[in-house]
Order: C-alpha cells, then sequence, then structure tokens
DNA sequence: CGCTTTTGACCCGCGC
DNA sequence: GCGCGGGTCAAAAGCG
C-alpha cells in the first residue's frame, strides 16, 4: 500500500477516522453480517448492518411479546418507538455516545434530542429538561399507544355491545377521551417533571453547599495539621476524627487517582499546591497525611517525570520547573512519598474500555482525536488504532480503537488519562465517564481486597441489579473499568426493571437506538461521574460548562465515598430510578432519528445498546 | 500550505 | 541476551 495518504483503508477494518467522508450504509450482499466493505476507492467505508441489526433488535425484544405488548407493561420500560424511520437511517461517521449538540449544530438545524439543551452536559436535569420539549411523535406515540391500550380494555366491550351505526360516533368520542386522557396525562407528567427538576436543584443546592463546607473544613485541617507536623511530623487519625472530619480510605485513593490528570499541579511547587489546596484539599490531605503516617520523606518525583514524559511533553515543559522546584523544596508535608508515585503510575495506567455495538468506525466521545499510530493486535486480526487527544496541546488522554475478535461489530474504545483542558459539553459526559470510572476502580486498584470491593461497589451502585455482571479479569495488563454496552438484557437477571438502572430497551430500532443508546452512556456517565464525586444529583452544577469544563480539568474534591452509601441509596431508590426511567422514557420516546454531523466532523452513530454492564479488571502489574 | 493519516522503525517492558 | 508484543515516533504523502 502506498504510503502517506489518508484514505488508505484496504487493511483498516477499524474503519479509519474519515471526517469529511461519511460511512454510509449499504445493504448486504453476503452472510458475513460483520464484514466491514473497504472496497470503495473513495474514502468511504461500507458496513454491512441489517443483519446484525435486526438480530439485534430482535434480541432486544422479549420473544413473546410484540412492541405493542411492552407498551402495555408498566413495570417495564417499554418503549414504544417508531419504526417507520428505517428509510432514513442516517449516515454514520462515529457512533455518537454524547450527542450533545453544539451551537454549530443547531445552525445546520441539526434535530437531535440534544440539542434542546446545547450548553447543559449530559445529565439527569439535561434529560428532564429535554423531557419538555419532547413532545415528538414517537414520544406522543407513547403515550398514545399507552393510552389506548389502557382504554382500549375498557372500551372494547363497549364497542361490541353498541350498534354499528352508532359506532362512529361511539368511536369519535372514545377518540375525544382519550384525547383528554392524554392531554392529563401530559399536564401530569409536565408537573411531574417540574417537580423533579425542582428536587434535583434542591439537592444540587444543599449538595454545593456541603461540598464548600467540606471544603472549608479540609483547609482548616490542613493548616492544623502542617503546622502540627513541623513539630512532630505525626497526625494519627483519631485527631482527624476529633476534627469531625474523617478520611477514609477511599479519599485517599481517590485522592491520588485524580491526580491522573498531569496537568494536576499536585507534583509543582508548594506555591502549585497552596493553588491546588483550594480545589483539591483532599489531595494534599491524602499526601501529606501519607507522609506523615509512613515517614517516607523521599522526594521522587521521577516515576512522575517519567509519567508526564510519556503522556505529554508539551505538560512536561510547562511543569519541569515547578516539579524542580518541588523536588527541591524543603517542605516536606507536600512532597508525595513514593507510593503516591506508584499511584500515580498505576493511575495511568487506569483505562476505561467502552464496548459498544456500532457500525461507525469510531463512536463520538465529543472529542478531537488525532490517530498517531495503527499496529495488529495479537489475537484479534483487526488492528488496533491510537488516538491522542488533539483539542489542546499536551493533552495526555489517549484512546485505542479497535473492533471486538469475536464480533466486529462491537466496537470497543478504550480511554487512558485525563484531559487538561476544557471540554466542550458533548465531550464532557464521557471525560467524566472514563474519569470517574478510572477513579472508582482505582479507588480500589491499592489492594486486590480493596478492588474486589469497590468493583463490587462500582456495579452494586451503579447498576445494583447488575453486580453479577462485574468479573475480575486477570488478562487486561492495565486496570481497566470495561462499560458493555453491548449486551442484551436478561429477563433472568433483571427481574425488576423499574427498580434498576441497567435500562433494556426492547425493540429500539438502529435508527433510534442511535439516541436512544447515546444515551445510556450518557446517564450511565453521568450516574458513574456522580458516584464518583458524591452527589449524584449536581445535576444543575453539571449544567454550567464552564464549570464541568474546570471540574474535568481538575476533578473536584472527592466527596464521593463518603456519602456513597447514601448515593448508591439514592441510585437504588425505586423512585429515584423511576424518575430516571421516565425521563429516559420521555428521551427515548421524543429521540428522532438525525442525520447529526457535530462540529468535530462527528456524523451519526448508530448502536443497538441495550444495557450497561460494567466489568472492572484490576489487574495491576 | 497546513492538517491528517499511514506505516515502518524504534523504544520499552516482560518472559524465557 | 533474545524474542515478542504493545505503544509511540516521525517521515512521507494525500486532501481540502
Amino acid at each position: 500500500m502506498a504510503r502517506g495518504g489518508g484514505l488508505s483503508i484496504d487493511s483498516d477494518p477499524i474503519g479509519s477516522f474519515f471526517p469529511h467522508n461519511p460511512v454510509v450504509l449499504n445493504s448486504f450482499p453476503e452472510d458475513d453480517n460483520n464484514t466491514i466493505i473497504n472496497n470503495n476507492s473513495s474514502g468511504q467505508q461500507k458496513w454491512k448492518l441489517g443483519p446484525n441489526m435486526d438480530a439485534t433488535v430482535s434480541r432486544n425484544r422479549s420473544p413473546s411479546s410484540s412492541p405493542n405488548n411492552n407498551n402495555t407493561s408498566t413495570s417495564t420500560i417499554p418503549f414504544q418507538v417508531n419504526l417507520s424511520s428505517d428509510n432514513k437511517r442516517p449516515h454514520i461517521d462515529e457512533m455518537d455516545f454524547f450527542p450533545n449538540k453544539t451551537d454549530d449544530d443547531h445552525k445546520n438545524g441539526i434535530n437531535n434530542f440534544a440539542s434542546a439543551s446545547t450548553s447543559a452536559p449530559p445529565s439527569l436535569d439535561h434529560l428532564l429538561h429535554t423531557h419538555d420539549h419532547s413532545s415528538t411523535p414517537a414520544m406522543l406515540e407513547l403515550k398514545v399507544n399507552t393510552g389506548l391500550n389502557l382504554l382500549t380494555t375498557n372500551t372494547g366491550s363497549d364497542h361490541a355491545m353498541v350498534d354499528d351505526e352508532t359506532s362512529t360516533n361511539s368511536e369519535e368520542k372514545r377518540a375525544k377521551s382519550e384525547m383528554v386522557v392524554l392531554q392529563a396525562e401530559l399536564e401530569r407528567m409536565k408537573v411531574e417533571n417540574h417537580r423533579l427538576r425542582n428536587m434535583l436543584d434542591q439537592v444540587n443546592t444543599n449538595y454545593n453547599a456541603l461540598q464548600m463546607h467540606l471544603v472549608s473544613i479540609m483547609q482548616e485541617q490542613k493548616e492544623e495539621e502542617g503546622e502540627q507536623q513541623v513539630f512532630d511530623g505525626k497526625l494519627d487519625e483519631e485527631k482527624q476524627s476529633g476534627n469531625g472530619v474523617l478520611v477514609p480510605r477511599q479519599f485517599m485513593d481517590l485522592g491520588l487517582a485524580s491526580n491522573v490528570d498531569t496537568n494536576e499541579p499536585s507534583h509543582s511547587s508548594s506555591v502549585g499546591r497552596s493553588q491546588d489546596l483550594s480545589k483539591s484539599p483532599i489531595n494534599n490531605e491524602v499526601a501529606s497525611k501519607e507522609f506523615d503516617t509512613k515517614k517516607n520523606g523521599s522526594v521522587s518525583d521521577e516515576g512522575f517525570d517519567q509519567e508526564k514524559k510519556e503522556f505529554g511533553r508539551g505538560i512536561e515543559r510547562e511543569d519541569s520547573p515547578s516539579e524542580g522546584a518541588a523536588a527541591t523544596s524543603n517542605v516536606p508535608k507536600f512532597s508525595p512519598p513514593r507510593n503516591v508515585d506508584q499511584a500515580e503510575a498505576t493511575m495511568r495506567k487506569a483505562r476505561v474500555s467502552v464496548r459498544a455495538r456500532s457500525e461507525a468506525p469510531m463512536i463520538t466521545d465529543g472529542c478531537q482525536w488525532r490517530k498517531y499510530g495503527q499496529k495488529m493486535a495479537k489475537g484479534n486480526p483487526c488492528p488496533r488504532a491510537y488516538y491522542r487527544c488533539t483539542m489542546a496541546a499536551g493533552c495526555p488522554v489517549r484512546k485505542q480503537v479497535q473492533r471486538c475478535a469475536d464480533d466486529r461489530s462491537i466496537l470497543i474504545t478504550t480511554y487512558e488519562g485525563n484531559h487538561n483542558h476544557p471540554l466542550p459539553p458533548a465531550a464532557i459526559a464521557m471525560a467524566q465517564t472514563t474519569s470517574a470510572a478510572a477513579r472508582m476502580l482505582l479507588s480500589g486498584s491499592m489492594s486486590s481486597a480493596d478492588g474486589l470491593m469497590n468493583g463490587n461497589f462500582l456495579t452494586r451502585t451503579l447498576l445494583p441489579c447488575s453486580s453479577s455482571m462485574a468479573t475480575i479479569s486477570a488478562s487486561a495488563p492495565f486496570p481497566t473499568v470495561t462499560l458493555d454496552l453491548t449486551q442484551s438484557p436478561n429477563p433472568l437477571q433483571f427481574p425488576k426493571p423499574p427498580n434498576q438502572f441497567q435500562i433494556p430497551f426492547p425493540g429500539v430500532p438502529q435508527n433510534f437506538a442511535n439516541s436512544s443508546a447515546s444515551l445510556l452512556p450518557q446517564i450511565f456517565g453521568q450516574a458513574l461521574y456522580n458516584q464518583s464525586k458524591f452527589s449524584g444529583l449536581q445535576m444543575s452544577q453539571d449544567a454550567d460548562p464552564s464549570q464541568l469544563s474546570n471540574q474535568s480539568q481538575r476533578p473536584p474534591p472527592h466527596l464521593a465515598d463518603t456519602v456513597s452509601a447514601a448515593t448508591a441509596a439514592i441510585a437504588a431508590d425505586p423512585n429515584f430510578t423511576a424518575a430516571l426511567a421516565a425521563a429516559i422514557t420521555s428521551i427515548i420516546g421524543g429521540a428522532q432519528p438525525n442525520n447529526n454531523t457535530s462540529t468535530n466532523n462527528n456524523a451519526t452513530t448508530s448502536s443497538n445498546t441495550s444495557n450497561a454492564n460494567v466489568t472492572t479488571s484490576n489487574n495491576n502489574k
């Protein structure tokens, strides 16, 4: 093959990222429904979709129930979706996981459910907000069908008794009554939506207040410890408890984990640390505590330097002076101990792998990526493509894209690192998901026992009914959280759909899965992120893009696990979950097939995500 | 002309 | 020490 020239795709089963050459979907001339056809010279990539899509759709359906039957059930999350849009199957370039649209998208007239709130990140608040705008045909269809089914039961017998001459009038009356019922239902849902939003706002307010309070306490305690350590250099935990501030192990681990962001100035000079203190006091708290506890006075940033060299050279240049200052600092309490470096290395290696069924060559995560390599990986006939984030110079985030060897319709995207720059709204959700997942994973990576515990914790809290899906993989070279969005719902495994966060989407066609599946990681990521940073409910705060950018750039204080149990309870709360389900229902119902094209040249996605599984593989070397 | 992709070469860690 | 595999680099070349 000729070298260079970005369109040589003959041997690229992954599907290279062709920003200006949208992938087109064609029919299926052969039986191998996973074959990727790269035989066109125009740079377009043709994928076989139909058999796979149909199989997936049918697999997601209850084998003994029609969509209407599903729709009559209120105990599941049945989505009566518009199946008539297959002819409008969008072109696929990337699988759009987080289809938050930018203003450009609005200007382009992109019709997307997420476009209702362009500046808001994906959150429950966002979803609920979108709900207000979701009086789309699909959603109405959902409601209409529900109403019909409800009414048909009663009116059917009535209809059988009336005379044929009066049937027309009867039907009209029935239609009117249905309309009234539907309108009432719509109003009721609006009120409920409003109520939920108000609840969210209130919880957000409470959370913010609590966060501020905790941060101030942490700072005060930090100062006190600093004074004490100068003299005796030792701090026992009873003293901390005496101050009414518990610093559990989770805090320590998460704080360390947050340093995966190579732009995090936690290894810089004391000045930088003091600046950082206001935003991430826990890290310093942890660092100083660990230092004091273990009396590890060694100052070794070499490992960290090496990590940053590997991750981003621009950052290395920027941080090197401050690191040098740190290395020669006379304030040992701020110097990261050796185990902190180990944690850094571990965190850097932490990965979040997203498995999704997608015909697109790459999922849309809102970031801009540049391919810098491609290799054939052992055991997989599909090459592995390496991308790095190009939204900011020196951004350490990289991702690998590879198709699953067993099922090439599954796209495996593995993220590594945290962004060191503000993220566009469309990228926040994925960044949150990956960073939070990595953080949570590594929060238990310090010990195998914790790893197992946290693996269960992750799934137990996030996916209350899916803990059985969480496995500890020994094959992964790095601690990896796998978000499996490909598996079909197992009715035996999920006996109580309304009470679980794992949400099957029966009968969601490919084009609708485009939007509905996109919601999953959105919600999933939001939940995961919120789990990680405690609130699970700070949606409106998240709705501020600038804050989100800051958050992504500098992870917030990890209040997460102090109240993780509470969060888990919230997540497991049927009411909360029902609210989520309602929001999702509205979104799914309101989702429109779209031909969206995001600002980073990402086109429509298509995924038959049916649920989200979490697999943690914690195989520290 | 600048950006991007391609792809062979290179580096590094690990196991034997 | 050697080979293997994963990951990265960077020159070459295409595209808009």
